[in-house]
DNA sequence: GTGAAAGCGCTAACAT
DNA sequence: ATGTTAGCGCTTTCAC
């Protein structure tokens, strides 16, 4: 607060203490159009000594642009999350462009609310997780004449641009290399939340893998709640004691599948050869651990990457050439937790 | 956009199909003021039907009122901002307030910039990571008239409000525990970020706490980058290999720390006997190790939480009660990485 | 290179 | 309970 009452400073107090006009102050303040080195000086001199900060709310009522991207993500308490935002920002860090966050807790009605909020402020983008949003969200996100990304998963229509990875076909690639290896008595075990739908997708991918030899589920295991390892060892040691011939282990993501890993060592499982394993997302934290757990590598910064480009390039410089889909290919990280294919006769 | 080519629909567009005027419709959708039910639900069905979003960007300019709460922090892909935007999200969801974070790496001109950034959105509430700004920050954040909260240290002089934990003595009480339990050829494991001052006065702690026990650090270790599991286990053989009568590792943080338990666990060392361990955080993701690290609780959520009940109390009640300074207390959580204390004689 | 006027979409304050 | 007027702080447009 000023001396004289005065919340905030305004244009106004600039241009008085410079004696240069309103206009022309903003001209400096923006880097927008001419102006003679000495105005800008001595403008700028006032600014700084003032402490002047812009207002941007005036300025984007009155230019109608607002340089927020909205990402709209499930959780940032999840180690995925983090490293698509890395993406975007370091994207939109080359840009005018600041990305807001928002997490819709993996509910729909909330989600609906979170880009309700976001689309008030009339953002230049959204990227929004997922492809599955209930009537009200997508019906926003069509009317809103912005690019909209949606990323993560493919296996869906898009609402607009859509970048990420098959889940389906992760799941059943995953599928494919456990049976190839031999395994045959396989558990899935992962977390039961409804709207995780790319969980749900995996799942459903890997069914269909194992389908594709002959082969069905030995044992499903839920858990509910945050993931952490020793979420995964509760339910490696579930599975395993209530069906003790199995001989592989897919964990719905590496943290809980790390836990998995830590029982079978501890409790003197042969690993891999009696019991496979494996997780997804490649989460690197979790190099280090006593064996590397085989995997699937997730792509999340490629992804925030893209749908940043995608939404900086069309909102920005008005690009109509951008690809409207990206499907990015989940490599499998081969750790030691998967034996080799036998020799085949 | 709709087909006269209009991107945005505005109040007017509300009060024409609706035949209520500007003001009436905006009392409706704010629910302020008294309007009769029959009128109420003439707008709401107009507004659905057209697809209507409020334009926040006007609202805020004519109200000069904006219900964000920018969150300044060094990371969000680092597992322990999380817990504290967490705690932060919690309280405000319960009021008009909403959160916008933004990231500084650990930099002292980015976090200038965000801050900047920040504030010429005109926020309710600043809550920024850590006591130690830049000039211009410090300047920008005084003269902001919005409470400021800064939190996670309070070893400091703050500008406005302080909630957070002695990082200097969260390090000296771990000195005492350890030098109590007889451990004499102390090793401390972190990170070199020069601008990291949370772990800085941490160690600043520790080293008081040793020299009160007549000891010194025998071994110091630092890395750079990210921390892993990986990064702790080559920390870990580097100290022990330079200085292998070492008898306990202090690491800045619980993924190294648990990087450094699974290198001695497999290298046949006597945990916690030959050598002790401990971390710092009570990071719960690594719950289910072999064997529970000693390590400090943070408070991470609380922090958050307090945080966020001093910016909605003082911006939304006014509210002149609050407490400016809130020190909380970090807990020794006891794993089996430390071994009991000797009898005394 | 600089300035004056108009207005962005909403809400506060004041009618009625 | 509803309507009218003015104006938030900036940028756009046009004039000089």
């Amino acid at each position: 607060m000023t001396e004289d009452g005065k919340v905030h400073l305004t244009l106004r107090d600039v241009s008085e203490a410079s004696g240069v006009s309103e206009m022309t102050v903003s001209r400096v303040l923006r880097n927008k159009g001419d102006v003679s080195a000495r105005t800008r000086e001595k403008v700028l001199a006032a600014a700084r000594s003032l402490g002047y900060v812009p207002n941007k709310i005036a300025g984007a009522l009155a230019s109608n642009r607002v340089n927020l991207v909205g990402v709209i993500i499930p959780s940032l308490s999840n180690m995925v999350f983090p490293e698509v935002l890395t993406g975007i920002s370091r994207v939109l860090d080359e840009t005018v462009l600041q990305p807001v966050f928002g997490a819709t807790h993996y509910a729909p009605e909330t989600e609906e609310k979170v880009i309700y909020e976001m689309l008030s402020w009339r953002p230049s983008g959204l990227i929004v997780a997922g492809l599955e949003h209930n009537d009200a969200a997508r019906a926003m996100m069509r009317n809103a004449a912005i690019p909209v990304v949606e990323i993560m998963d493919v296996d869906g229509a898009a609402i607009d641009a859509n970048v990420g990875i098959s889940h389906h076909r992760a799941g059943r690639d995953m599928a494919r290399e456990i049976t190839r290896r031999g395994y045959r008595r396989i558990a899935f075990l992962g977390s039961n939340m409804p709207d995780d739908h790319r969980a749900r997708k995996r799942l459903e991918g890997f069914e269909q893998g194992l389908s594709e030899a002959g082969l069905a589920l030995a044992a499903t295991e839920f858990y509910s709640g945050g993931s952490s390892l020793r979420k995964g060892r509760e339910m490696a040691t579930a599975a395993l004691a209530r069906e003790p011939d199995l001989d592989f282990l897919y964990f719905s993501n590496d943290l809980i599948g790390a836990g998995g890993l830590l029982h079978c060592l501890e409790a003197g499982i042969d690993v891999p050869n009696r019991v496979g394993l494996a997780g997804f997302n490649g989460v690197d934290l979790l190099d280090g651990l006593p064996m590397h757990l085989t995997t699937m590598d997730a792509c999340r910064m490629e992804i925030g990457v893209k749908a940043a480009e995608i939404v900086a390039g069309r909102a920005l410089d008005g690009r109509t050439d951008l690809p409207a889909r990206i499907e990015l290919d989940p490599k499998l990280i081969r750790g030691e937790t998967l034996r080799p294919a036998p020799d085949r006769a």
